[in-house]
RNA sequence: GGAUGGAUUCCCGAGUGGCCAAAGGGGACAGACUGUAAAUCUGCUGCAAAUUGCUUCGGUGGUUCGAAUCCACCUCCAUCCA
């Protein structure tokens, strides 16, 4: 099966500017295509994942990435699907943020000189020249057809600002300069850049008078239209320290049923006919797929080793066992104890696993708070100096467990 | 530049002088049921301390015994007119 067609068969593509061509073109290695990565935080997150994903399987049948970080256009900010105006970030901010980016794209794409490049569209942006940009780009857009994009439909409603308004012709501009200097014939994005990367094609078209084309992934949403890779304390990172692989992994071993084979298929690089096996599960032997997807996932981002560790952790959690070995754990200092001993309360709080005694006084009185396998009776608990020499487990609600020992 | 409306706790959204830590919904969290799923039901949702104190309703001042609520100024936003 060639590349693209295995592109359709994992529900990949969205939408495409010319199928025939796409088709020849990454089928034989011939696209030059570019991805462009706002520099929004210090690290890239399950969002991304897919489309270096994607990168990876063009790369692998002889395609060329270009990865493209925007330290121009994170001045802006995309308008797309917010619904709010971004936050301006100081140049310091995005530099950092564009330098985290690079070193975690280096483990999925292989860079060099006739293969992956990255650019900075910082470099051509910022020296723009604001009346040669009006005289040279501006009169290829259409006011008329921009305020039809689907992009700024819904902050049509609520207050777009010129700013903004122009993070389109931003891109456009990325994608008619690597078109020009890179031979970059292609862009692929997430399926809500569709019309700023047409704005791109078409500016091509207008300039250059030749092709050029687009490709949008398909979001990855699950079961209730919901973007995954969100949790309600923010995205599911892709750095180590901002998501352990633990967290990682139980992220997508928590998926829902009606999602796992959907992200199996558009995440991992399980062959199709192992995949197509796997439809036929249904009900409880589901969550062998849901272990599969999250060991797989955690492999690719984390390596090997730390996707068994997290496999072993949650077995041994959730299976019953007693292994607390990859356990997240906090150390307890002697002046953090009174009388030998600590209280509840304070122990959750010193293990970061609620933000305020109020909240910790909630979670024990409605029984969500087990130490050693017990439940916590009462908010005056207090767990001794011997006890946390010997270390303690501290169970939250289902899924959270923790240990505490003495420093 | 002018006119009008608006800014409330994580989000939406009530509240228009004391009974307001602030209705209702969503989300989050916890419990029951389960398969580490979904659905459902229940509880819970500012901070601290035993029934009390402290901080909160865009910002700064003011009126009042008392302000989310009234007044002044400021900031931001939307709609219409230019």
């Amino acid at each position: 099966m060639k590349i693209y067609d295995e592109l359709v068969a994992r529900g990949l593509i969205a939408q495409v500017t010319d199928e025939a061509e796409i088709r020849d073109l990454i089928n034989e290695g011939k696209a030059t295509f570019y991805i462009g990565f706002d520099p929004t935080a210090d690290s890239l997150h399950v969002g991304h994942f897919m489309a270096l994903c994607l990168m990876k399987r063009l790369q692998m049948a002889g395609n060329k990435p270009v990865v493209l970080v925007g330290g121009g256009t994170g001045y802006i900010g995309d308008p797309s699907g917010r619904s709010d105006m971004r936050s301006m970030m100081t140049p310091e901010v995005i530099q950092h943020n564009c330098d985290c980016f690079k070193q975690q794209m280096e483990r999925f794409i292989e860079f060099g000189d006739d293969k992956a490049i990255m650019v900075n569209n910082a470099d051509w942006l910022l020296k723009l020249n604001y009346v040669d940009v009006l005289r040279d780009v501006g009169a290829c857009f259409s006011v008329n057809n921009m305020l039809r994009a689907e992009c700024y439909k819904q902050r049509m409603k609520e207050g777009l600002s010129f700013l903004e308004f122009n993070y389109m012709i931003m891109q456009s501009y990325d994608f008619y300069h690597l078109f020009q200097h890179y031979g970059c014939n292609m862009q692929f994005g997430g399926d809500d850049q569709w019309s700023n990367m047409l704005g791109g094609t078409e500016l091509i078209r207008k300039k250059l008078g030749k092709d050029a084309y687009a490709m949008t992934i398909t979001l990855l949403l699950n079961s209730e239209g919901k973007k995954m890779g969100k949790t309600a304390n923010g995205a599911v990172w892709l750095d180590p320290k901002k998501t352990s692989p633990f967290d990682f992994y139980q992220y997508w071993r928590n998926v829902g049923d009606a999602d796992v084979l959907k992200c199996i298929r558009m995440l991992t690089f399980l062959p199709l006919e192992k995949i197509d096996e796997m439809e036929s599960w249904e009900g409880a032997q589901l969550n062998e797929a849901k272990e599969i997807l999250a060991y797989e996932l955690t492999t690719l981002v984390h390596g090997e080793e730390e996707a068994k560790k997290a496999q072993q952790a949650a077995h041994a959690l959730f299976a019953g066992g007693n292994n607390d070995e990859n356990m997240p754990t906090t150390e307890i200092a002697e002046e953090q104890l009174q009388d030998d001993g600590i209280n509840i309360l304070n122990l959750l709080l010193a293990c970061g696993l609620v933000t305020s005694k109020n909240e910790g006084r909630r979670l024990v009185t409605q029984g969500g708070v087990l130490i050693n396998d017990e439940k916590v009776a009462a908010i005056d608990v207090v767990i001794t100096k011997a006890q946390l020499t010997e270390g303690v487990k501290i169970k939250k609600g289902k899924k959270k467990f923790h240990k505490a020992v003495m420093k």
